[in-house]
DNA sequence: CTTTATGTTGCGGG
DNA sequence: ACCCGCAACATAAA
């Protein structure tokens, strides 16, 4: 699930529902998430610690606590942050913490993500690693540098270090709206194309970040890549797939040459 | 049983 | 130094 617009929405939900309040217990049904800690080590930095205000860059979000360690959140290709106030437990709850009002519970098929802990003042990008500017603010002339170089563009797309927040979804999306071919080159990208990906890049997050997801649309790729024959939403050619940077990709051949 | 899944990392090779 | 492909991680569903 979790891209750029789905950790966004957590961030919001944890900007409505955590910040201010105070940690009462943490509750790790699931230890092997916490990356960089322990259950004793989680409850020490947290209990009765308040929450600030949550950041968010690419993929990972940054929950500190006002005057205190910073939580660092990475929700893998199946996590999510829920907020319950009564619910039975769910058997892929990893993490629970225990405010005032309510539980924030990582929620988590697959353990591909995790939780970090972060001392005060402490540099994220020990956690995070390099991360590229965020996608949802990028400029055409930041965009510009990180498709520089060798490579092709859906692996520069989802290169955190070059632009952080596109996944795979994200990353057809982009290209498809753009009409550039995931294959293409970097080298070989024009200005306009350029500019074509940077509008595309801004255009689906603005749509995608209020759904908190990438919008199963049948007028996107994502609506219509689980079809039995899929076809181009915009020209209704049958769509192509094949492995672009190891990863399931979808494309209109009549749209996005790759000549 | 096999394949696939919205992510990241580490490794070998070009 | 940079980039690619691939396996691994853990788990469920088709």
């Amino acid at each position: 699930m979790p891209e750029l617009p789905d950790v966004e929405g957590f961030r919001r939900l944890f900007a409505d529902r955590a910040a201010g309040q105070r940690v009462e217990r943490a509750h790790a049904p699931a230890p092997d998430v916490l990356r960089n800690t322990t259950p004793q080590g989680l409850g020490r930095a947290l209990r009765h610690r308040r929450f600030a205000r949550p950041r968010r860059h690419g993929k990972w979000l940054l929950t500190p606590t006002q005057d205190g360690a910073t939580v660092v959140w990475h929700f893998g290709m199946t996590g999510s942050l829920r907020w319950a106030t009564d619910e039975p437990p769910h058997a892929h709850d990893r993490l629970v913490l225990h405010l005032g009002s309510g539980e924030l519970r990582l929620r988590m098929m697959r353990k591909l993500g995790g939780m970090w802990l972060l001392r005060q003042g402490e540099d994220p990008a020990v956690v995070t690693g390099p991360l590229g500017p965020d996608a949802l603010a990028i400029t055409k002339a930041e965009l510009r540098a990180a498709l520089t170089g060798r490579g092709v563009l859906k692996s520069a797309l989802l290169a955190q270090e070059r632009v952080a927040g596109p996944g795979n979804l994200v990353a057809d999306e982009v290209c498809w709206r753009a009409r550039v071919h995931p294959r293409r080159g970097l080298a070989s990208l024009t200005d306009d194309e350029h500019g074509r990906v940077h509008g595309a890049l801004r255009g689906v997050l603005a749509d995608a970040v209020p759904e908190g997801r990438v919008p199963p649309r049948q007028d996107w790729l994502t609506g219509v890549r689980d079809d039995a024959e899929p076809v181009c939403p915009r020209c209704r050619t049958a769509l192509d797939h094949g492995d672009v940077a190891g990863r399931s990709t979808w494309w209109c051949p009549a749209e996005q040459r790759l000549d």
